[in-house]
RNA sequence: GCCGAAGUGGCGGAACAGGCAGACGCGACAGUCUCAAAAACUGUUGGGAGGCAACUCUCGUGUCGGUUCGAUCCCGACCUUCGGCACCA
């Protein structure tokens, strides 16, 4: 008789046996090649619900295949564990954020142990732990002495429920990505890391393997395109300025500016403002400071500005222009200002028409008549007019001439411009890492030395959300001595984005225990880059950005020799519960544990990945995973029932071992693409093929032993408990999990009889038996002679054949 | 508006160098077991028409066209859904 398969006693029994065993420590001294699988870190939010499972549980299973495939994988697993739902947290409850994050790495971690992965406990990295921010703080000196780390005084955004400042990555939509509150403006003196530099770099993935998806998003993100920098003459005697200089990627449209608009905010505005001007413009200014990001969106069909009052010489015309401000002109872009050329641009054309500024065609369009005036708003390519002596050249040809007309004759110069900013890491809380720097009023800003840090988060601090930072009334805290001059000074109160910190985790799982740097580069050129990396695609902008900057920069400090971290990536897509997102305030949050601790983690995990593809994602739904836990059953009940072998049938003998090496070929291949779906699919006819081979005895005892050892390995990675287990109670030696990857023959898998289809017209009319090796003729040949085809072609002329070997056959007739 | 991904049974999804559409699973229906139910096991299951029957015919991969002997797959136009960006001059 079979005992039941207990599910829950199993898992707990063995995850206790592989950790006393320890039989997922790295080794350090394998002669194997090394494997580095790496799963995005959660962050410590407290539960570990489905949606991380769907994550975690593929990419386990895709680590223990690389393994059994002959890798030295290291698949490490750590806590974000810095940032504002802990200081939210602690403000709500009046607990400390590092009391509750800590509960909350403990519990996670105990979650995570119960979904049996193959995690290297003993590498654990948890970021707000001065061990791991020191280092975060170290790196920030190495980019403050690269020149890459910078203080400045920037409109930055601002949540006003957060009270904290957000970088451009964190606003959507013009509100918060924490909690959707419409975002404003403010200034401030900010530490900004100088991303831009590699622009060009981060704009390109060169080399390595990312969803096209991720790319375009990032490509776009950088945003570069080529112009012209090109200055407009002042007309006014009494400014110290002379010329305002205006963006343009156009050229070839220089000759019909009709006007200049500059970003409210632009420096020049004040300057220009005529008396008689000054009480609506600054209205306007003030006007634009009080809208917010989304309001300043919303209006994007209403061009609205206002007149200076002065005018500027367009230095290629010689004419004279009116300088307006609107706040369709950003000032955070380009140089703050544009030319107006209406007929060739829509906003231009809008803004004109508004307020009747003039419109100048200097390109044709299709039915353009010189007599006629322009009806609407032409962008696209034509025949320059109206443009002095490019007149009659193609405009796509004139814009690189003028580009070089303007440039020879220097009235500006060709520039390449992005839409990427500098990455702004200033917050103005209290749980991250603090930034090591000083303010001294002699010396000025000063960096603390190497060996003083970490700087460490003081306890006992009060959290008022106040906009600014809670470490600033922490006095021991802040005052400080001048490294070096030794008087009194102050430290900087803010800290770091938590995107800081999880630009280096991956770095520091190679190399997690080491107290005398961040990590030693034997012991990362051992390890990285990271060969595949799995999570999801809402960090395509943030931190994968973030990341590889953090390498780029790394690399030129002569740190690291790599150029990209992360060599693959994959996204995995969403679990849903009834279609809709999971989220606590809709109360559909399904919690793994729920199911853990009835049916077990083996049916959780491999119903996961039996959802459909890993990057699609899914919809939860509890009888669907039945399906998985009856899959289960029906192997320990299989491979459990001794199988008793009669009369060996050849036929059925050879059949057998076609399909167990074919699904052996079949799961090798797509477990390495990630289709665990339909490695599943595959690994579950093997178990009915098994079931009615062991019901009819008819192969031999040792196919028959080799199958289900075959099924027991490849299920293995999936569900690495009850695998465990069954290959325990068969007698083989422990572990399962250090056994090689079955080998599969190609020989036996080929099939020896075929199956021809056979079409007339291309639809499918009968099926041939036929052996592997026939001839078109003799297919041809055979189809004639059945009935079915016969009956097909009576009365027709038969035109062609056409034949694909040991596929198809299509007889084409009139 | 621009960029990207995707539309296949009652449901999740298979099959894609252009070659048997619907693997595998869920659900449903029928049966076995049971006093009964659950569980488990066995069988059937895209629509329509015909036949006592094994079966036969026919329509079917978002819509409309096209290329081809043959299209879920390639091309063109459109519709829908989901992501991302959004005055970037």
């Amino acid at each position: 008789m079979i005992d039941k398969y207990d599910a829950v006693a199993i898992e707990s029994k063995w995850q206790k046996k592989w950790e006393e065993t320890g039989i997922y420590k790295v080794d350090e001294n394998s002669p194997k090649p090394k494997w580095y699988a790496l799963t995005m870190f959660p962050y410590t939010s407290g539960d570990l619900h489905v949606g991380h499972w769907f994550a975690m549980a593929p990419s386990d299973a895709y680590a223990r295949f690389k393994r059994m495939m002959g890798y030295n994988v290291l698949h490490p697993v750590g806590f974000d564990s810095f940032g504002l739902p802990a200081e939210n947290a602690a403000i709500k409850h009046n607990i400390d954020p590092k009391d509750w994050t800590l509960k909350n790495v403990e519990n996670m971690t105990k979650q995570l142990k119960s979904m049996g992965p193959m995690y290297d406990w003993s590498r654990v990295v948890v970021t707000c732990l001065p061990e791991y921010y020191k280092w975060t703080e170290w790196f920030f000196l190495k980019l403050y002495e690269a020149g890459l780390a910078y203080r400045a005084k920037a409109p930055v955004n601002w949540c006003p429920q957060c009270q904290a400042v957000l970088a451009n990555e964190q606003v959507e939509q013009g509100r918060c990505w924490r909690c959707g509150t419409v975002t404003t403006r403010r200034d401030l003196e900010q530490w900004f890391f100088r991303i831009t530099k590699y622009a060009d770099e981060l704009q390109n993935h060169i080399g390595i393997n990312w969803p096209e998806r991720i790319k375009t998003m990032q490509y776009n993100w950088v945003g570069r395109s080529e112009g012209v920098d090109l200055t407009f003459k002042i007309e006014r005697d009494d400014l110290e300025e002379k010329d305002i200089t205006v963006y343009t990627t156009r050229p070839d449209t220089v000759y019909g500016v009709s006007f200049l608009v500059l970003a409210p905010e632009n420096q020049l505005v004040e300057k220009l403002t005529t008396p008689e001007h000054k009480a609506e413009v600054e209205a306007y200014i003030k006007k634009t400071r009080e809208t917010s990001e989304i309001d300043r969106l919303s209006t994007e069909k209403v061009q609205d500005g206002v007149f200076t009052g002065s005018y500027a010489i367009n230095k290629l015309s010689g004419e004279k222009v009116p300088i307006w401000i609107a706040d369709y002109v950003l000032n955070s872009y380009g140089t703050g200002a544009v030319m107006g050329v209406a007929a060739h641009d829509e906003r231009d054309w809008a803004f004109a028409t508004r307020y009747g500024l003039p419109i100048r065609t200097v390109i044709t369009y299709e039915g353009y008549d010189p007599a006629v005036k322009q009806a609407e708003c032409h962008p696209e390519p034509g025949i320059m007019v109206n443009s002095n002596k490019f007149n009659g050249m193609e405009s796509t040809k004139a814009l690189p001439e003028i580009a070089k007309y303007i440039e020879e004759s220097g009235w500006g110069k060709r520039t390449v411009k992005y839409k990427l900013r500098d990455w702004l890491i200033s917050r103005q809380r209290y749980w991250g890492a603090p930034i090591p720097m000083v303010y001294c009023d002699k010396c000025g800003i000063v960096p603390v030395p190497e060996k003083d840090l970490p700087v460490l988060l003081p306890d006992n601090v009060e959290f008022k959300p106040t906009g600014e930072s809670p470490l600033k009334y922490c006095e021991e805290f802040v005052n400080t001595t001048c490294p070096k001059c030794g008087g009194p000074a102050k430290r900087e109160i803010d800290t770091m984005d938590t995107f800081m910190c999880s630009s280096w985790y991956f770095l520091r799982y190679c190399d997690p225990h080491n107290n005398k740097e961040a990590f030693s580069s034997e012991q990362i050129k051992k390890w990285m880059p990271v060969d595949i990396y799995t999570g999801g695609a809402e960090h395509a902008v943030m931190h994968l950005f973030y990341a590889r900057f953090f390498a780029k920069a790394l690399r030129d400090m002569g740190l690291v020799d790599f150029d990209e971290p992360f060599t693959r990536l994959f996204n995995q897509g969403t679990v849903t519960k009834d279609h809709d997102k999971m989220s606590k305030s809709r109360g559909n949050v399904v919690n793994p544990d729920d199911y853990v601790t009835t049916i077990g983690a083996d049916t959780v995990r491999t119903y996961l990945m039996f959802l459909g593809p890993w990057n699609q994602g899914g919809d939860w739904d509890d009888s669907g995973i039945n399906g998985l836990y009856r899959w289960l059953n029906r192997v320990w009940n299989l491979v459990l029932t001794p199988f008793e072998q009669k009369a060996v049938d050849e036929t059925a003998e050879k059949d057998y071992a076609r399909i167990m090496h074919k699904a052996i070929a079949k799961v090798t291949a797509d477990l390495e693409e990630l289709r665990f779906n339909t490695s599943i699919a595959t690994l579950m006819e093997l178990t009915n093929a098994a079931t009615k081979v062991r019901d009819n005895g008819n192969v031999s005892k040792m196919l028959y032993d080799e199958s289900i050892k075959s099924l027991l390995l490849m299920m293995a990675p999936l569900a690495p408990h009850i695998s465990e287990e069954l290959w325990s109670r068969l007698g083989y030696g422990y572990s399962i999990h250090q056994q090689d990857w079955p080998k599969f023959d190609a020989e036996l898998a080929k099939d020896d009889a075929i199956e021809i289809v056979v079409q007339v017209n291309g639809k499918l009319k009968d099926k041939l038996t036929v052996p592997a090796g026939i001839t078109e003729d003799e297919v041809l040949a055979l189809a004639k002679d059945c009935a079915k085809i016969k009956s097909a072609l009576d009365g027709k002329t038969v035109i062609k054949n056409i034949y694909v070997p040991g596929k198809l056959l299509n007889i084409v007739v009139r």
